[in-house]
RNA sequence: GGAGAGGUGCUAGAGUGGUUGAAUAGGCCGGUCUCGAAAACCGGAGUACGGGUAACCGUACCGAGGGUUCGAAUCCCUCCCUCUCCGCCA
């Protein structure tokens, strides 16, 4: 969400953000609505002092030693004002609602050093490490990861998908463990060594927990929504006709109208719970920056991903996530990006996987984010680079929409915090990455030696 | 699910519909005292929006949203949340 006085202040600027963005300019019918908003709201302050004034006059009029007739003669005058106020007031709230639906839709400016680009194919590698095996001089091709994982009988794609339909897995034996370590791992090195604070937050949230993190309300059809029963099980009388049966345009409407209000979001990352966890509060200066890390499932509807990635589980509606979030003073959130960054390029070095970091282009960064920076480790078996984490710096973007602010230690002036959310990593995908690069001749998966103590000293899976 | 009790500032906790943006205590900040600290004493301090160069002024905010009233922290309605007892449940 962006600050309306910044906009006032700055209207070239700001459309010359959204022009990176691809977007037309937005601040003249911004500030329009703006000025109308403030002449009401002006308007209606002044009839509201006029009427707190001549209340105060009532009340001592009508106390001992008063006036009875003088405070007659004010409630009739205050009482020419109400039916304005009352008008003015709505008007306001109207402006709000309407303001504040306009900009929660606008995505967030990009930092100057981004560059630009209409997609993925724009955005500029940052540096490499490791060096992929060379399977040809093994002697062997290498494999998939679901190749790999079905020969194996250790996943299982045909019982996932009789349960659930597409985009589940179901992992067993040396495989379900081998994500369990992987998961394990990294929480371990996240909180013992990069300073993050384990925490397990709820993963079925309201819809402002995803409002403040920007999935809403744009991106409702990317989520998956939990129902409770009961909702379902309800019918309010205009949405059924005598015999019970829904009926009309309006009944669907009052239908979805009441599921949204009592849905809860299954999170799509745990950047949602781990960063409401600031939501409404100020903070101490001293006590920024927070590091905030969880190990959690995600869900994510896949929606405009028909076709794509539609083999193995590079894909999925469930997958699990360590993720962490950093809350930092306002001046600090650009160090601690690449900090963050380090600290999952940490998790692939350690399991000794190729990964190469890229900075996403104009075109290509998500819309709460200033910057971002993805890492990508190489899939022998596809013979790419895959996106494994995606670490962003979202300024005060979030903040503003949750308001989560802090005291700075030199002035009392209190100011947003800054958000950052990174993947340290995704579990799912650095499994597949372990199955593809640690893959040998005969199908069996070699254990990375920083995983052997998290697998009970296991060394490889497969015969 | 049934019955009940509550949500007030950083915290605890008052608050007959009318100078209550809010008593009081603690905490916090500044000062006096002190070599320094503690104690004691004095003073200060909410957030947002709007107006003003500024001092400052106005408006809103006592869980959220509506309503009654000339006037609402206080009365009414809806919702959210917390707690107690019972029931059900991993």
């Amino acid at each position: 969400m962006h600050d309306l006085k910044w906009i006032r202040e700055n209207p070239q600027s700001f459309d010359a953000g959204l022009k990176r963005r691809g977007l037309e300019p937005m601040s003249p019918a911004i500030l329009k609505l703006d000025e109308e908003r403030r002449a009401n709201t002006g308007a209606l302050q002044d009839m509201q002092a006029r009427r707190n004034a001549a209340s105060k006059e009532i009340g001592k009029a009508k106390g001992k030693g008063g006036d009875p007739e003088k405070a007659e003669a004010l409630i009739a005058e205050v009482a020419g004002l109400k039916e304005k106020i009352a008008a003015g007031e709505k008007r306001e709230r109207e402006m709000d609602e309407q303001l504040k639906s306009v900009l929660a839709a606008i995505p967030n400016l990009l930092q100057a050093d981004v560059p630009d680009g209409p997609d993925e194919s724009a955005n500029v590698e940052l540096r490499k490490w490791g060096h992929p095996r060379n399977f040809e001089k093994e002697g062997f091709e290498p494999k998939q990861h679901f190749e790999l994982g079905e020969a194996l009988k250790l996943m299982d794609f045909e019982a996932a998908a009789k349960m659930s339909g597409a985009r589940f897995t179901v992992l067993k034996g040396g495989l379900a463990r081998l994500e369990r370590a992987l998961g394990q791992f990294m929480l371990d090195v996240q909180t013992g060594e990069h300073g993050y604070t384990e925490v397990s937050p709820p993963i079925l949230v309201r819809d402002h927990a995803m409002f403040g993190t920007a999935q809403l309300p744009k991106f409702e059809e990317d989520q998956f929504w939990a129902i409770s029963g009961e909702l379902l099980s309800t019918k309010s009388e205009d949405e059924v006709d005598e015999a019970g049966t829904l009926v009309g345009e309006i009944a669907y409407l009052n239908l979805v109208t009441r599921l949204r209000e009592g849905r809860l979001s299954l999170v799509p990352t745990a950047e949602v719970p781990l960063t409401n966890l600031v939501r409404e509060s100020i903070l101490a200066e001293a006590d920024l920056p927070l590091r905030f890390t969880a190990l959690t499932p995600c869900f994510r509807a896949e929606a405009g991903a028909a076709g794509r990635d539609t083999r193995g589980m590079i894909r999925q509606h469930q997958f699990y996530k360590v993720e962490m979030v950093s809350i930092t003073a306002a001046g600090q959130s650009e160090a601690e990006h690449g900090r963050m960054t380090g600290c999952a390029e940490e998790i692939l070095k350690r399991l000794d996987l190729p990964y190469r970091v890229v900075v996403l282009c104009s075109g290509d960064t998500g819309f709460a984010s200033r910057r971002t920076h993805d890492i990508e480790v190489w899939l022998p078996g596809q013979d790419a680079y895959r996106e494994i984490s995606s670490c962003s710096n979202c300024g005060d973007f979030q903040a503003r929409r949750m308001q989560a602010r802090y005291r700075p230690a030199e002035s009392k002036d209190i100011q947003f915090v800054h958000t950052l959310n990174g993947s340290g990593l995704a579990v799912g995908r650095t499994l597949i990455a372990v199955m593809e690069n640690y893959q040998q001749k005969d199908g069996g998966i070699r254990v990375p030696e920083a995983l052997r103590p998290y697998m009970g000293g296991i060394e490889r899976i497969g015969a």
